[in-house]
RNA sequence: GCGCCCUUAGCUCAGUGGAUUAGAGCGUCUGUCUUCGGAACAGAAGGUCGCAGGUUCGAAUCCUGCAGGGCGCACCA
């Protein structure tokens, strides 16, 4: 289910140019892959002649020389000059005309037509929100419109864990802290207060587990117990009363942060208790076709023989572990969606854990199971590279991070400005790498300067700044009216071209962080463009107006698939 | 022990199947301002791209080994 590359633009248009080329010197076929040098080199560069010199015994300098003459006949229009350079590589520079029709160009679809689950987030129930969860929503949000301006129908889910031996562990400190099964002693105050102290008893519940070997007996009672309120349905008991209301507030704490990141919505949200009964099912099915095996009572999937390691679907106690769980769900992401694609984005502490669960369905369900793919991201860490952790108390919450970045940010400007402080949050933790992990400084996220959310929305509002002070001419001219290009104004419209080969490649890699490197330096380019350049005023005022107009356009775009607002006045 | 991932300037990071001086931001130092918004711009200092081999005309980028760090490896999620 890999997405093909459209082609279509200026850049696929040079591309076949070039392979036609060198079909016709050469009688040969080649793929042609054009990178952008610096400005200084040209506009687009290939090194196919190093490639082609062995199979067609010429030097490659020779081949360059041939293919340059070549290109600028076939060209004339598009190409204003192709130079050979270094060791045979080849330097094409653009006409200002076409180089600004290549800031016209829009990112291919290449997900048309095709419905694509994208599952990020999954926080569970009864767990205090950490950076962590901050940061998977963001980057599980971030791919969520990449997707979709690839083309996708996108079906977001969030997935989370209302049954398990974690919510075991915060009943029975709960019920512990409450000196017996009284839903009416539970805390009053905001749900905040009321999460917090959710939070509280799961990390009691979390350390007596460990360190008593009682209190562990007791939790793992407490766990059956959770499991059959939900398969009897039990709303009357205290119990159940306790239980029923702990996952009413949490998922009201989940929506309070959304609400704060203004992420987009969840097209569907599945509890794990939602899809426990058709994992289970299905893992005993399997069990008869030998595709599971049951091993000192519990029921495993030997991943060993595909090069992976045995997991535990069943537990000795009768009890699905995530990984039945997992089945069931990937079952009911196919059953009610058949989709192309499923994108599961996670931290990489689930990498391999998942490739066994894929692995066993794939045995007795292979189509859902080849169209999944596991998206990994590192963890969050504290400044110096420490790893949170609750036993350390070093722990930095979700919502904890936002209300820092506003307070930090309303003594630095003097007054409440959430898109500016959304701005700053995002970026910071989306500008890097997926995959690697990643450094919380609350200092850096919360910076209006460099490399910075705020610089972004910054360099946008100056320019509709401009703008409004020029609506009579401004937006009604094409940036192309203009043949002819000044030195600042090319490399404005040379950066704003890139646009549509960055996002592209963000898309085909699931690479959000692609999208920021080249805003960022689009940014700076207007930023360098507007100190050296006058706009209103100016001789070319109509032109430059365009430009300006065309870069807003592109910046504040580019800014929408990361989920950051684009305000016309700071 | 086995598997996977990581190591680029003081700090935080881009760049990863070839190239021309290895790029940013922060921090440090120095400039620009009768300016369409200074949340800006211009410049300096700062790197044997973890170490050692190998392939190549050419390696931060590919291969091998080593060191350091992280994650995972049966009833947690």
């Amino acid at each position: 289910m890999k997405g093909v590359l459209y082609t279509t633009g200026m850049k696929q248009d040079l591309e076949r140019a070039i392979a036609t080329a060198v079909q016709e010197l050469f009688g040969v076929g080649a793929v042609i892959e054009l990178s952008r040098p610096e400005e200084q080199f040209g506009d687009y560069a290939t090194n196919v002649a190093l490639q082609l010199a062995k199979q067609v015994g010429k030097s490659p300098r020779d081949v360059g020389e041939a293919l340059a003459v070549k290109i600028r006949e076939n060209l004339p229009d598009t190409v204003k000059d192709v130079t050979v350079a270094g060791p045979g590589f080849l330097n094409v520079a653009l006409t200002d005309h076409s180089l600004m029709q290549a800031a016209e160009n829009k990112p291919a679809r290449i997900y048309e037509g095709q419905t694509i689950i994208a599952e990020y987030s999954d926080p569970n129930p009864f767990k205090p929100l950490h950076a962590g969860h901050l940061y998977t929503t963001l980057v599980g949000d971030s791919i969520a419109r990449m997707l979709e301006i690839g083309g996708a129908t996108v079906i977001r889910i969030n997935y989370g864990g209302d049954v398990g031996l974690h919510v075991g562990r915060a009943m029975w400190a709960i019920i512990k802290s409450l000196g017996g099964e009284f839903p009416e002693k539970l805390p009053g105050g905001t749900i905040s207060e009321r999460v917090a102290w959710l939070g509280e008893r799961y990390i009691e519940g979390n350390t007596a587990y460990t360190e008593d070997e009682k209190s562990k007996q007791e939790i793992i009672d407490t766990n059956k117990r959770v499991y059959e309120v939900q398969a009897r349905d039990d709303h009357d008991s205290p119990f159940a009363k306790i239980y029923w209301l702990g996952r009413e507030w949490s998922y009201a704490y989940f929506k309070v942060l959304y609400d704060e990141l203004k992420v987009h919505q969840f097209d569907r949200v599945i509890p794990e208790s939602e899809i426990v009964p058709l994992g289970v099912q299905t893992v005993r099915e399997q069990l008869q076709n030998n595709v599971y095996q049951e091993s000192d009572g519990a029921v495993v999937f030997k991943g060993e023989e595909y090069g992976l390691h045995t997991r535990v679907f069943i537990n000795s106690q009768g009890l699905p572990t995530y990984e039945a769980k997992d089945v069931g769900l990937l079952l009911t992401k196919w059953n009610d969606y058949k989709f192309d694609r499923s994108i599961v984005i996670t931290a990489n502490e689930q990498a391999q854990y998942m490739a066994v669960m894929l692995k066993s369905v794939e045995q007795f369900a292979p189509e859902p199971a080849k169209r999944s793919m596991h998206l990994t991201h590192g963890e969050v860490k504290l400044k110096g590279g420490v790893r949170m952790s609750s036993r350390k108390g070093n722990t930095v919450g979700a919502i904890e991070i936002i209300e820092a970045a506003t307070k930090a940010n309303r003594t630095l400007v003097g007054k409440d400005d959430p898109e500016t402080v959304l701005g700053a949050v995002k970026y910071a933790f989306i500008k890097n790498r997926i995959g690697g992990d990643i450094i919380y400084d609350p200092e850096e996220s919360v910076s209006l300067e460099g490399n910075s959310g705020p610089y972004l929305q910054y360099a946008h509002a100056r320019a509709r700044s401009i703008l409004r002070k020029a609506q009579n001419a401004a937006n009604s001219q094409q940036l192309t009216a203009d043949s002819h290009l000044r030195e600042g104004e090319r490399t404005l419209v040379r950066k704003i071209s890139e646009y549509a080969e960055v996002v592209d490649k963000a898309v085909v890699e699931l690479m959000p962080h692609h999208i920021c490197t080249y805003l960022y330096e689009l940014a700076q380019t207007f930023n360098r463009f507007y100190e050296h350049n006058r706009v209103i005023g100016d001789k070319r005022e109509n032109m430059r107006l365009a430009l300006v107009a065309r870069y807003a356009e592109t910046l504040k775009t580019g800014l929408s698939i990361l989920g950051i607002a684009s305000p016309d006045k700071m």
